[in-house]
RNA sequence: GCGCCCGUAGCUCAGCAGGAUAGAGCAACGGAUUUCUAAUCCGUAGGCCACAGGUUCGAAUCCUGUCGGGCGCACCA
C-alpha cells in the first residue's frame, strides 16, 4: 500500500466520521476524489481535492469542507502541518521522519516496491506480435512486439494474470504462396536451375534451408509433380519453419509467448461454423449487398448479395462480410472465432496490439467481442504507429522489391537488444516514433537508454568504491534497509525519496492507461534527479555518497542510493531492458 | 466521401480516469572538472497548449465544429 491509498483510506474514515457527527450529508460520493503530490513541492507532500469534489453534494463552500478535514488531518502525528489553499486544496505536509524511513521500505520491499494489486488478479489477454508466418521479423513488427512485451509485464506486475498471446495466421492464400516459393528452393536445393524467382512468390533467402531441408526429408519425390501431390506436405513445414524462425527473431529481443494459436485450427475443427451460429442465433448474420465506399477506386467492385455480421449495430460503419467470392472464409471469418475461443478461456480482458495501418479493422473486432460476450469482456485494441529509421538524420531507404529491407535482427545486432527495447518504448504508442541509428548509440544525456543506464551503473560504482573505504560494511538490500535515515535532511536528498514514493502511483497510472511509456519516463527523470544529487556532492563535500570519516552516514547515503538503483532495476525490468552495474 | 490517430517552446516530445503559476531534452547563451565515472550538473532565455464555440467553481485534458498532417476504407492478411 503506497502512501497516497493510504491516504486516500485516511480520507474516506475522516468523511464517514463527519457524517456521523453530522457535519456533513452521510454517504459523499468520493469516486472524482484525487490524492497526489502537489505540483509545486512547496505546498507541502500530499495534496487533495476532495473539498471542491465534495462541495455541490454538501452544499458547502469547498474552504469551509476544506477546513473540516484539515483539522481532522492536523491531529495525526504523521503530518507535520495542514494548509487549505487557492480554491480549496488541502495541502498535506509530513513529518520529516516519514519521508526518510520510505528509504528502509524500498530497500525491504527490492523488486516489489511499486508492486499493485489493482489487476485483482484478473484474467488478461494479451495478443501481439501475430505477424504471418511467412519471412523474418522486420523493423515495422519490432514496436508492436516490444510495446506488448512491456505491457504484459507492466500489467503483470501491477496484479493481473497476463496470457501473452501470437496469433498464427497459417490459414490462407499466403501461406500457399509460401509453400510455392519453398517448394521453389526444393527444386533448386536438388540442383535444378529455378532462374528469376517469379513475381508472386517471396524471393527472401530465408526459403533456401526450407528448400535444403525438404529435398534432405523427401528426396526427390516431388520434383517433377503436381501441385496437388505437395502443397499439403510443404504448408506446414514450411510454416513451421517460419515460425521457428519467427521465435528465434523474437528471443533476441527477449520476448516469450505463452500460448501460439493457429489459426488454421479453428477452420479445422468447425469453430468457425459454430462461431457463426452463435452469432445467428442473436439474430446478427443476414444475407445483404454492400455498397461500393465512395471516394476509392473501386473498379472491380463486383456487387454480389453475401453473409454479412451487423457489426453497424455496434458501432460499426458497415456490415462485414464472411465469406470470400469463392466461398471460403474471410480472415475476418477467422478472427471472430478467434476472439469467440479467447472469450471462452475465461479473461475479462482482451488486448490486441495491432500496426496503425490496421486502424480499419478495430471496429469491427469491438463490435463483434461485444456481441459475443454480451458486452461482458473488455476489448482494447492498442494501435502502433509507425518507426521512421534515420541514419544520421536522413531516412533510411527500405525497397521490398530489392529485398532490402531492414530486418529485426538487423536492428538489434548493429544497437543491442536494451537499447532498441528502450527507445521503443519512449514514445506513447498512438505517436509516430523516429529511431535514428547514430542517435540511440550516442553515449551521453541526449540518448535516454544510455543517461538512465549510467545513473544504475554509477550507483554501483560507488557501491564498489565504498567498499575499498569501509571493507567491512554489507551493502545488501535488507542490510543497508537498517541504516540510519535520519541523516537525509538536505533538500535534494528528500525531494530524491519523494520522488521515489511517486514509483507506486506511476506503475498503478501506467498500468490503468496501458501505457508502458510512462515507465520510461518516469526512470529518465528519476536518473535525472539522482545525477544532480551526485553533483551537488562536486560542490558541498558533505553531501557526498561516501564520507571517508563517517562510516555510519555512509551507510545511509549508500541505502539512497541503493534505493534508486532498486527503482531502476525495477522499471527496467518492466521494459525489459537489463540494468548494467558498469560501462 | 467516411472512419481512426495526431496538432503543446525554434526542433523532438511528456503531461490528458479535469485541478493551483503548462514541463523535459536538443539547439542558443552564461557558468561548474586536483570528480564518489563531468559519459554529469547549475543557470538564462524561449508558449494565444492549431483555431472557434460549449460543459464546469476550474479545460492542454471532456464535448461539438473548422483547419492542417498521418493511416485506413468489400473479396488480401
Amino acid at each position: 500500500m503506497n502512501i497516497f491509498n493510504t491516504y486516500y483510506k485516511i480520507l474516506e474514515t475522516i468523511i464517514a466520521n463527519l457524517g456521523e457527527r453530522d457535519q456533513l450529508p452521510k454517504g459523499l460520493d468520493l469516486k472524482n476524489v484525487t490524492i497526489e503530490p502537489p505540483r509545486d513541492n512547496t505546498h507541502g507532500d500530499i495534496s487533495t481535492n476532495i473539498a471542491m469534489v465534495l462541495t455541490k453534494q454538501a452544499r458547502l463552500k469547498p474552504r469551509d469542507i476544506a477546513e473540516m478535514v484539515a483539522t481532522e488531518i492536523r491531529s495525526m502525528t504523521d503530518v507535520k502541518k495542514v494548509d487549505v489553499a487557492g480554491p480549496g486544496f488541502i495541502n498535506i505536509t509530513l513529518q520529516q521522519n516519514i519521508i526518510q524511513s520510505e528509504v528502509s521500505k524500498i530497500l525491504k520491499s527490492g523488486k516489489n516496491y511499486g508492486r499493485s494489486d489493482i489487476g485483482q488478479n484478473s484474467k488478461v489477454n494479451i495478443e501481439y506480435v501475430s505477424v504471418n508466418p511467412t519471412g523474418p521479423l522486420h523493423v515495422g513488427h519490432c514496436r508492436g512486439a516490444i510495446f506488448g512485451d512491456a505491457l504484459a509485464s507492466l500489467l503483470s506486475f501491477c496484479g493481473y494474470d497476463v496470457t501473452r498471446e501470437y496469433y498464427i495466421n497459417d490459414a490462407g492464400g499466403q501461406i500457399d504462396t509460401l509453400a510455392r516459393s519453398a517448394y521453389l528452393r526444393y527444386k533448386e536445393a536438388l540442383g535444378e536451375d529455378i532462374g528469376e524467382i517469379s513475381e508472386g512468390l517471396y524471393p527472401g533467402d530465408y526459403l533456401i534451408p526450407v528448400g535444403q531441408n525438404l529435398a534432405k526429408k523427401y528426396g526427390d519425390r516431388w520434383l517433377n509433380a503436381d501441385e496437388s501431390e505437395w502443397i499439403e506436405s510443404i504448408r506446414p513445414f514450411a510454416t513451421d519453419a517460419m515460425m521457428d524462425m519467427i521465435r528465434e527473431d523474437l528471443s533476441t529481443l527477449s520476448i516469450k509467448h505463452d500460448v501460439f494459436f493457429s489459426e488454421l485450427t479453428l477452420h479445422h475443427n468447425g469453430q468457425i461454423e459454430a462461431t457463426l451460429n452463435k452469432l445467428d442465433a442473436k439474430g446478427l448474420i443476414y444475407t445483404g449487398v454492400l455498397e461500393a465506399p465512395k471516394g476509392t477506386k473501386a473498379d472491380d467492385w463486383e456487387s454480389r448479395p453475401q453473409t454479412l455480421f451487423k457489426s453497424t449495430d455496434f458501432g460499426d460503419d458497415v456490415d462485414r462480410a464472411f465469406k470470400k467470392s469463392d466461398g471460403s472464409w474471410t480472415y475476418f471469418a477467422a478472427d471472430v472465432a478467434y476472439h469467440y475461443d479467447k472469450i471462452g478461456r475465461g479473461f475479462t480482458d482482451l488486448i490486441d496490439v495491432w500496426g496503425a495501418d490496421h486502424g480499419g479493422y478495430v471496429k469491427r473486432i469491438e463490435s463483434v467481442v461485444k456481441a459475443l460476450s454480451d458486452g461482458e469482456v473488455n476489448i482494447d485494441i492498442k494501435l502502433c504507429q509507425m518507426v521512421k529509421l534515420l541514419r544520421d538524420g536522413a531516412p533510411v531507404i527500405m525497397s521490398k522489391r530489392s529485398g532490402s529491407f531492414i530486418t529485426m535482427r538487423d536492428i538489434v545486432e548493429e544497437v543491442g537488444k536494451d537499447v532498441v527495447r528502450f527507445i521503443m518504448l519512449t514514445r506513447k504508442n498512438d505517436a509516430s516514433l523516429d529511431f535514428d541509428f547514430a542517435r540511440v548509440t550516442e553515449q551521453s544525456k541526449d540518448n535516454p537508454v544510455f543517461y538512465v543506464q549510467y545513473a544504475h551503473a554509477r550507483v554501483f560504482s560507488v557501491l564498489r568504491k565504498a567498499q575499498n573505504t569501509f571493507p567491512d560494511i554489507d551493502i545488501s538490500l535488507s542490510s543497508l534497509a537498517n541504516a540510519d535515515m535520519s541523516y537525509f535532511t538536505d533538500s535534494s536528498e528528500l525531494s530524491l525519496i519523494k520522488n521515489m514514493m511517486n514509483w507506486p502511483r506511476f506503475t498503478e497510472s501506467a498500468a490503468f492507461a496501458r501505457e508502458p511509456h510512462r515507465i520510461a519516463y518516469y526512470l529518465y527523470e528519476l536518473a535525472s534527479e539522482f545525477h544532480a544529487l551526485w553533483n551537488k556532492g562536486n560542490d558541498n563535500l558533505d553531501l557526498r555518497f561516501i564520507i571517508d570519516n563517517d562510516k555510519e552516514k555512509t551507510i545511509s547515503r549508500l541505502a539512497l542510493i541503493r534505493a534508486v538503483a532498486n527503482i531502476i532495476a525495477t522499471g527496467l525490468d518492466i521494459l525489459g531492458v537489463e540494468p548494467v552495474t558498469e560501462m
